[in-house]
DNA sequence: TTACTGACTGACCGATCAGTCGGGTTTTGA
DNA sequence: TCAAAACCCGACTGATCGGTCAGTCAGTAA
């Protein structure tokens, strides 16, 4: 491959492994095998290299939706989200390294006085949230999804679940495929429409 | 105060906010009013001073904690949940800054050289995931809520939607508290004793 | 007055960092 | 065939970092 290839492969493992300040150039450099100028010929600074990372994270992702919502066929909303959430832990597995990547602060600190980064990461969190949100609203539609619940909210609480147990297991903290089962009953419990209450949302 | 308190609660800020890479010593006493040195007078190193905020937080957090289960009086179990949400919220708010800290990568890759900031930090989280189990253990003794589910996974994923929403708040990108309603009846419906269902528990 | 303590100071140190630059090597294409 | 362009190299620079240390000074006990 490249070298060029070879310094934003290796630059990604590293950031996500070490974070982006406590990744000195130099250690890429020896760990690309690679002189610390050669870094500097492809990309013009450091955060210029972390943009690329998330660029190509960006992509990639987008990809990997696309081919996941051609492939959902006809199923109801209520499967749409549990398919959802399995895509959602597959990526999260298949992408480790950038997962941890994202999870860190530095790609939110960076987008907060860098707007193509800010961009990127919005893309990225539309992507994921947008997943779930379709398939609440198409759940809701076809009469698998409680239909009083708000969708982007309710998105938004069921995307903080599963990428809560994709962080526990990133850190290591919790292995995340033991709680998969009792992850997507607690979420059919959450959704599916209500047979004998009917009339009683309160708003604390 | 003295001074080694005002460099503590300077620090605290600082570190909550910048991250502890991030916040160069010289930077922490020019903000505090004290010199250089002054700051290695009281705390040996960097690392140390870091483990005394770590330190001061759990003792915090588990005096709440406290004063929160001798309040918590006669509630059912579901009652109990939606009580520790409460706090938990509560909590987030009244130390904001604690909680970035603790949101950050800081701490857990201290943790995993450094026992003493490991002690702390499972402490702190034995103390918050803790108040969602007990809670639910109640209820599932209570009827109030599902016998069905495994009450530690249960309360990991409502401790994982919890936080996950407090992380949104601290990080400014979704205001939480207008999700707090929302939140209260998801959790209801994924944790109450369902009526009709019963032996339908299945395990992907 | 003297002797001593301990909180505090800031100049200083070695290490490390991101980024530069002048010069060598390889590839390209006319 | 050969010059230009693209690629690559590593010594070097200036800045900043965490941490040290010799020394100042107010307070106090003898």
């Amino acid at each position: 491959m490249s070298k060029k290839g070879d310094i934003l492969s290796t630059a990604t493992r590293l950031l996500a492994i070490k974070g982006y300040n406590q990744t000195s150039m130099g250690e890429l450099a020896k760990m690309t095998g690679v002189a610390h100028g050669t870094i500097f010929y492809h990309y013009k600074n450091k955060e210029e290299l972390f943009l690329a990372i998330l660029k190509e994270f960006e992509s990639e992702i987008l990809s990997e939706y696309r081919r996941h919502l051609s492939a959902l066929e006809a199923a109801d909303g209520l499967a749409q989200v549990e398919s959802a959430v399995g895509f959602y832990f597959e990526l999260a597995a298949q992408m480790a390294d950038r997962f941890l990547l994202l999870h860190r602060h530095d790609a939110y600190e960076m987008s907060q006085v860098n707007p193509t980064c800010r961009r990127h990461l919005e893309s990225i969190y539309d992507c994921l949230v947008g997943l779930f949100e379709r398939a609440v609203a198409a759940g809701q539609t076809d009469g698998t999804i409680e239909p009083g619940l708000s969708t982007r909210k309710t998105a938004l609480l069921v995307f903080t679940m599963v990428d809560g147990l994709v962080r526990f297991n990133t850190y290591n903290l919790y292995d995340a495929t033991s709680l998969y089962g009792d992850l997507i009953a607690s979420i059919r419990r959450m959704l599916q429409t209500s047979v004998s209450e009917r009339g009683g949302q309160s708003r604390p």
